[in-house]
DNA sequence: CCCCTTTGACCTGGA
DNA sequence: TTCCAGGTCAAAGGG
């Protein structure tokens, strides 16, 4: 029934920073993403889609019960030494376009199936919904997760969308990958992060955007782009194939944000969903329910996409089809359904709405997750009652060390315990927010099935703003999370940020922040009039040499970061 | 007229 | 058994 507020996300990556290599024949990603590399290129977004389906290794976490199933196990194709960091002030919108996301090595199709390792990059630039809009309707900032999909499932929600097949559904078969997270499962939501390979279930719009040119950035709702891109982006992300119809809409306890519910239109179909907007109209989350019976809707409707389309220039065709079925006078249509066949991310749904976490919660044990779940009507039409659970509880961010710098909250914690947990042989261990009166606390583990992978979840709400901080300099903010103005980060987990803790997670840009300190710009990246890697590596070393520049670490920061760097490669 | 959204009331099921 | 929050129904109104 209901589901409580908060839900999880388990993001895995990969890396160390360090070096990673440019090998990529692709100019920049969103060529990439384009089609650039004529079939793989198309098939890149294929690619993405299956591969994301097969690959997360026969376990798939299932909707809002997701167990990480690939997530830890199955590792980038690509040196672990290659630990990737992102530079704290560059967005990661802007990376997009920038070779150095192109490590070929990782990216390239499967020779055989056309399609990326399951850990192919996962480019979260989702979500307009989680983010604020500028007045001038353009995006506030680039709340970004840089990840590498090491997880198929565990996308947004929007990726989730995508994905279709019975989100809600419970895979249990996963659970042969997640025996770290096992435990946790029944309220995680897995987010697999791996730092240089992203890739975005926008897959459109980021061709469209790069077709429109490479000046702009990528139309991500991290982006900072145009309008148009928005429009665009916005249009596809509502936009699924299906009809839905809005049959009720109900403010949820706990949130400012009320509640839609749609169903399929579609005769005799039990499909639904159920889509949260902040108040401002963004979508925060979506849940969908059930698996459509039927084709999707040819339509006629792509007309309402054709300028997009248009835009986007060519398209994987799978990509294509998911992106443009909706009906035009629908903003929601726009969001792929779990099942929708014609992109597949996988035979796993995953949960990409709820990864809101619980306030509460300072019960360090999570193997038993009180997670409500929606009602299991849709058991006779395959979803399982399982499936339909609507966990929200805590928010697992599977991370790798790299991440850690990268995703450090900004947050001060102080390690109050650690202990070694049913389903994973590593020890966890356990922070608190050293700020007065704040009850948030986290805990991080190393993935029992990859040591590269730390498990960091989050349980409550931080009351206070973001400490300035160490390094307050602006380029370290970046990366950091707005405690309460949570601007989701994306449609695909949006609700996360609404109620999460810490909502940041793998490389999320702080709303606002990056706009007016970011000290990585776009620019920067092209400045070499190309995407010549020369110029890029410029920027990076300039952000590693930043990354250097934090010494006002406390005590406290450095125990954790000793403690943090333990569980890392 | 069709289809959709809105919205208040009712239903359902977990605590 | 009761309470309560989420989910659903269905009438009303709008485009």
């Amino acid at each position: 029934m209901a589901s409580p507020a908060g839900s999880l996300e388990t993001s895995a990556n990969s890396t160390p920073p360090a070096a990673f290599t440019f090998s990529s024949p692709y100019a920049s990603f969103s060529e990439l993403l384009a089609g650039g590399g004529g079939d793989d290129g198309g098939g890149g977004g294929r690619s993405m889609s299956r591969d994301f389906t097969g690959t997360g290794g026969g376990g798939v976490p299932k909707f809002k019960s997701a167990p990480p199933p690939s997530l830890p196990i199955s590792r980038p194709p690509v040196s672990p030494s290659s630990c990737f960091a992102i530079p704290a002030g560059l967005s990661p919108a802007e990376l997009l376009d920038s070779p150095v996301l192109l490590s070929s090595a990782s990216i390239l199709a499967s020779p055989t199936t056309g399609t990326f390792p399951a850990q192919a990059l996962n480019l979260r630039i989702s979500s307009a919904a989680a983010r604020p809009e500028n007045k001038d309707g353009t995006r506030a900032s680039p709340d970004f997760s840089f990840q590498t999909i090491a997880n198929p499932h565990s996308f947004l929600p929007a990726l989730g969308a995508l994905k279709g097949h019975e989100p809600w559904k419970h895979h249990d078969d996963a659970g042969n990958h997640d025996s770290g997270l096992s435990s946790m499962r029944s309220n995680i939501k897995v987010e697999a992060v791996a730092p240089v390979r992203t890739y975005s279930f926008e897959i459109p719009t980021l061709q469209a955007n790069s077709q429109a040119g490479h000046g702009s950035a990528v139309p991500t709702d991290y982006g900072h782009s145009n309008q148009a891109s928005l429009a665009l982006k916005d249009q596809r992300k509502l936009d699924d194939g299906y009809n839905w119809r809005k049959y009720g809409q109900k403010q949820v306890k706990g949130s400012e944000n009320p509640r839609s519910y749609y169903k399929c239109t579609y005769p005799n179909c039990p499909t639904k969903k159920k889509v949260e907007r902040s108040l401002d109209g963004q979508i925060t989350e979506i849940v969908y329910k059930g698996t459509h019976n039927h084709p999707k809707p040819q339509a006629n409707r792509r007309s309402s996409s054709a300028a997009a389309q248009a835009i986007q220039g060519p398209v994987p065709s799978e990509a294509s089809e998911n992106s443009f079925g909706g009906r035009s006078g629908t903003p929601l249509d726009s969001v792929p359904t779990p099942d929708d066949s014609s992109v597949s991310f996988g035979d796993d749904d995953v949960d990409m709405s709820s990864q809101r976490s619980n306030q509460g919660g300072d019960d360090l044990d999570e193997d038993e997750p009180d997670a409500k779940r929606w009602k299991a009507e849709g058991e006779s039409e395959g979803v399982s009652a399982a499936g339909n659970r609507t966990v929200r509880e805590p928010r697992v961010v599977v991370q790798t060390q790299s991440d850690i710098d990268i995703l450090d909250d900004g947050y001060r914690w102080r390690k109050y315990g650690q202990k070694v947990v049913k389903g994973n042989p590593n020890p966890r261990s356990y922070y608190k927010c050293t700020t007065m009166g704040c009850p948030v606390r986290k805990h991080v583990e190393r993935a029992s099935h990859d040591l590269r992978s730390v498990i960091t979840t989050y349980e409550g709400k931080h009351n206070h703003d973001v400490p300035a901080a160490r390094g307050s300099g602006g380029a370290h903010l970046l990366a950091r999370p707005q405690p309460e103005n949570n601007g989701m980060a994306t449609a695909i987990r949006p609700s996360v940020m609404a109620n999460h803790a810490n909502p940041n997670n793998v490389f999320r840009g702080r709303p606002g922040a990056s706009e007016s300190q970011a000290p990585f710009k776009l620019e920067m990246l092209q400045s070499t009039g190309s995407y010549g890697f020369s110029g890029y590596q410029n920027s990076m070393n300039g952000f590693m040499n930043q990354q250097q520049m934090f010494p006002d670490k406390t005590k406290e920061e450095q125990k954790e970061d000793s403690f943090l760097d333990s569980l890392l490669c």
